[in-house]
DNA sequence: GAAGATTGACACTTCAATCTTA
DNA sequence: TAAGATTGAAGTGTCAATCTTC
């Protein structure tokens, strides 16, 4: 790890970033850190759908409209603070609705819009759903970290959000 | 390292498992990590995608089958090599055939089995999208992150990867 | 014309069912 | 019956096109 590698003719001191490859231990790292996220959230949604019937992305609109104020968001508003394009809410509450889960109403104040209220059963869903989902994220993430590793996350993450 | 933890029963005081959820910080780490893994991927498969007009699942594919003997292999060893369902490859290479990167022919020594084959365009494709794809992978993981950030990645990887 | 939202087409993934050969 | 592989159905996600209203 001290001295540079590789394959395509990196080399030590001056910058040839725009030639350098990662090297293959580089490369160990990032594959472990992909498959590990990915697997994480694998067996995150694995559990939400088998104990309580709801996908992440089901969960995640849910919560949302339970934080919301009077329980119901504009299509636009829900879409914003899920971080999804309108198109990809479109089509979730679309599979969404006949479950029962959201309401859309038409919007009073703008008649292009449209309203996303959440249903008694969708509340009742998110209940039933949120402890065991917070104790599987404890698990299997939380718990299987030491503090020091828990403030090295974040701050390794932090480093990568500042990218593109 | 020094800390003792946990899963399992370890514990400082009582352990109260069953019971404690994620604080606040330690649900918003959680979701740093995972959004920002998730944010990862996208990044590199939008530009595998438009530099190379591949995807990240047709770059494993193709990367698997440069490094096999003969430029080809078994079906079943083709899925363990990238750690796929069966069923999840077949659909996949049923896409990657009509573009020409990959062909089927019959196994000669099992009349059940299929041998998926590198075609001379597939190998070309992924010759020209290796450097493009590991330069970003350099430029948005491995240079994002100090040498000891990314020895900090390995060690937590293999912390979360002992879980479950 | 621009904004809010939906739709259609297509790629991806999983599960269960199926088909063929061992 | 079991193994190798494919198929169909249904959920998920992205992009581009569309429709309505501002």
């Amino acid at each position: 790890m001290i001295d540079a590698s590789i394959k395509g003719g990196g080399a030590v001191a001056r910058d040839t970033s725009r030639r350098r490859l990662p090297t293959r231990e580089e490369l160990r790292v990032w594959r472990e850190f992909i498959e590990t996220a990915e697997a994480l959230r694998g067996e995150l949604a694995a559990r939400l759908q088998d104990e309580c019937g709801l996908s992440p992305a089901d969960y995640v609109v849910l919560l949302a409209l339970s934080e919301a104020e009077g329980r119901r968001l504009r299509s636009s508003e829900l879409a914003a603070a899920v971080g999804w394009q309108r198109s990809r809410l479109s089509h979730h509450l679309a599979r969404m609705e006949p479950r029962g889960l959201i309401r859309r109403e038409d919007c009073a104040t703008d008649n292009r819009g449209a309203e996303v209220v959440l249903t008694g059963g969708g509340a009742d869903a998110f209940r039933r759903a949120t402890v065991p989902h917070l104790s599987a994220v404890r698990e299997l993430f939380v718990d299987a970290l030491t503090p020091r590793q828990l403030a090295a996350v974040a701050d390794i993450t932090a480093a990568l959000r500042t990218v593109r």
